[in-house]
DNA sequence: ATGTACTGAATAACCATTCATTCATTTTTA
DNA sequence: TAAAAATGAATGAATGGTTATTCAGTACAT
């Protein structure tokens, strides 16, 4: 081994790494405080870094807090998607992969969904925030409304306004998350993922194994 | 009429009102914009008094903050106990009237969910935010699973897990609620209803009629 | 050596809260 | 009943604390 060995965390951090460390910092604090109390004295400290930092890599707090929430949807984007993947490929248990998936702690564990809640809460106001939450269910409910049409088919259902169902389980899906959040008596993600698979269980009895 | 005619608005009424006036204020500031950016000079510049009112009447913002919640809980609560006085007395009619009363103008309307997603985004570092969120659902709940129990009996449907049931429920009708203040393409109040309404009806078959 | 990541003290803006003062109403007194 | 005193409501300028942003300087990498 040479005298400068390469290492594995330089002193100057790739500008990547810097930038993922900062809105990890920012999630962190956002749960604990609040986004209105979250400070950048706050991030940059739990970055374990200094004051201006956070304006040398995202020019601003705004930015950071845009890019943060951005970061969240594409966390919550490429979970579901990974889900369908791994499942099997008939519409039931496409459909049990993509709605289990919104429960798994990858996307769902307490300080992402205060963080979501955050964004959501000043969604009115904000434009930027606005639009990136809308984002993060338009390929989902497309997906949503694929796999149920299939399912109805396959199961000869009787017709369903489909449209409605998706915004139906989509609501219920967002709904869980606030009863995870708020609950007093401890609701947690597998408690959601109960409830959620009861729904499908009774729209769609003929698939009930495919929903316990 | 004598020099001293006898005050239309008594000094003791006049805080109630004011109170309620500076309630309202903070209520349009931080649907426009954010709790975050809320300051105590536009909640009294909105109500057309000075500076310094709002600690008069509420000692402090924390204080007017905590008490414009409440009142939002107070308001939602005295709106389905309402409707369900108003509705029919067999199980179907109270159930549709229940969950009607969600998207009615008085406590559904754009800035009032506005305010409750912005103080359920802080709800997680913010004890008493998350007491009063608990608390608007508790009766709620409760009636929800009685009226259940009631339907089911009645319309001899299979047994259902009544608790689980009742979760699903509240968690769909707050999710519409989030796609109401979110939604891109104007998702409104009486779309959710509709959403609702075919859950239930998906549910209850025998009792179709009712949520119609 | 030179550029680049980073630092942290300084700055300017903002904001909740205080409080001396003004204005209005009610009560007391004669 | 009328004037005076007392009480209460509201004001708005001043205060002290906080915070995002800037930038001149430091230290590391190549």
């Amino acid at each position: 081994m040479t005298a400068q060995t390469k290492p594995l965390i330089t002193r100057r951090a790739a500008k990547i790494v810097r930038r993922r460390q900062l809105i990890d910092a920012a999630i962190e604090s956002i749960a604990k405080r609040g986004l209105g109390d979250t400070t950048l004295a706050h991030v940059s400290t739990a970055a374990g870094l200094s004051q201006g930092i956070v304006n040398l890599h995202f020019a601003s707090k705004e930015n950071l807090l845009n890019e943060t929430l951005n970061q969240l949807r594409a966390e919550y984007e490429q979970n579901w998607r990974a889900a369908l993947e791994k499942s099997a490929s008939d519409p039931a248990s496409q459909l049990a992969a993509l709605l289990r998936s919104d429960y798994q702690k990858t996307v769902a564990d307490n300080k992402k969904l205060a963080v979501w809640f955050a964004f959501w809460g000043e969604a009115k106001s904000r434009p930027t925030y606005k639009k990136i939450s809308q984002e993060r269910v338009t390929d989902y409910r497309e997906i949503l409304k694929e796999l149920l049409a299939r399912l109805i088919e396959e199961g000869k259902y009787s017709p369903m306004d489909i449209a409605e169902l998706a915004q139906g389980i989509i609501a219920m899906a967002d709904g869980l998350w606030l009863n995870i959040l708020i609950s007093a008596n401890g609701f947690k993600r597998s408690d959601a993922e109960k409830v959620m698979m009861q729904y499908l269980r009774q729209i769609f009895p003929k698939h009930k194994q495919a929903f316990l």
